[in-house]
DNA sequence: CCAAAAGTGTTTGCGTTACACCCATGA
DNA sequence: TCATGGGTGTAACGCAAACACTTTTGG
């Protein structure tokens, strides 16, 4: 047991796999690579790729994100670790033990700058199937973790540019829930909570072109939400 | 990105560690082991070991368990993966990716029959300090990943044995939390989720020797409390 | 009879839901 | 002036916190 016998342990080779997602045109977006080499050549796949000596997981993720997305260093999305896949046949070739990632991005994501050949593509979440490896499983396992942190994190804003609306947060919720809000009980509830979010002071933009022109708001410094904000099925019939 | 070329990746060790955790005496202890050689020698650590070339993490987990334990392959405790710490650094050696699990057991755990030579010994968390490697962040993102998900899991039946009583179930979450919970409350709580607990018919025990014996109650086939049993901080003395 | 632990009943208050209504802007 | 989206107010309901009370055991 942590031993450091050179023979006493198999090397394993270690990447990280990333959930990209987004929000555009009111749906779940993930960020997939078109595969061009064996296994699993032409198939949809998530960016990877292999550590390197000297980086940790997280910083090998946010380097293969800024490769993928061209753009990621700068707004410094939120990076949650999901966990690692680590059966022994996931990879057909070797052994492969991947700590996967979500990536939480703003919508302005440039589409796909990558400095890689293969081709990169924002792919709404429903139409993201029959993935390479296990990278189905990864990718549900993203939208369960990143559905249930909402219920009790401020993850939401991760989703949100810098300055943001009510009504853009609260699009993330009614997106990544698929459910419909009551527009006065989530501005409460938003504004109850210490931290969750800072107005900005006199600021103020049109979401549709038409209305109101609403307040801006930046994400605040609190990151749990107590009490949290339930994912109340509210569809269909009134109990 | 995911290519095959033998050079183009970096060998590394992985381990899994493990965060063994149990209530005894109304206090949560982990399981430790005292290091036999360098580095951090005589220092005591989370036990652990390589992953074989064969066996996925959680079934390298759940072999360490059972080689410390000597028992845990019969009551096939919770386990629970925490995340994976792979900073270059972790350890002075080599690079070790380690895989991090929290397992939870009912108390009367026997205390260890390692096959190891190394001690092995239960410790109250609270004592747990100053632990090799990185392994006080890993027993501490344990505890909170534990303390977290009784509010909205039913894992707290994973520290109690087989057949148990809602008193002790009770006692589980206020020896976690470190709060007093209202029983009555409580009681209604529990059993008005469905598939939290079932009852044993006809079954009771007496809990501290003293008083009416208490009905018994098997882990039901729930995994998430919805809504969930929130963690309020209400001003009680400690135990 | 007393202490201790399990279990039941009931009141009260706060949080949330649901919905009515007003405001500001573009077309 | 209408449609659209932002923002405010409020009544009603429901859950759960708080606590009084009963039951069953050992000493």
């Amino acid at each position: 047991m942590h031993g450091y016998d050179k023979h006493a342990f198999e090397p394993f080779a270690v990447t990280v796999d990333l959930a990209v997602l987004t929000l555009r045109a009111g749906a779940l977006h993930v960020l997939l690579v078109e595969r061009g080499q064996e296994p699993y050549a032409g198939r949809w796949a998530l960016p990877g790729g292999f550590l390197l000596p000297d980086e940790s997981a997280e910083e090998a993720a946010r380097r293969e994100l800024a490769e993928e997305t061209g753009l990621a260093g700068v707004s410094a999305p939120h990076l949650e670790q999901l966990r690692t896949y680590s059966e022994p046949g996931r990879d057909p070739r070797m052994r492969v033990v991947s700590v996967a990632f979500a990536a939480l991005l703003p919508d302005p994501a440039e589409p796909h700058a990558g400095t890689d050949a293969a081709e990169a593509r924002w792919t709404p979440y429903d139409a993201a199937r029959d993935l390479a490896f296990d990278h189905d499983r990864i990718l549900a396992d993203a939208r369960e973790r990143v559905g249930a942190k909402l219920e009790y994190t401020c993850l939401a804003t991760a989703f949100c540019p810098a300055e943001f609306t009510l009504g853009e947060l609260q699009q993330v919720y009614e997106t990544v829930w698929g459910a419909v809000l009551d527009r006065p009980n989530f501005r409460r509830k938003v504004l109850a909570t210490p931290g969750f979010v800072e107005p900005v002071p006199g600021a103020a933009r049109l979401t549709g072109g038409r209305g109101k022109p609403a307040a801006l708001y930046r994400a605040g410094p609190a990151t749990i939400l107590h009490p949290p904000l339930l994912r109340t099925p509210r569809e269909g019939r009134p109990a």
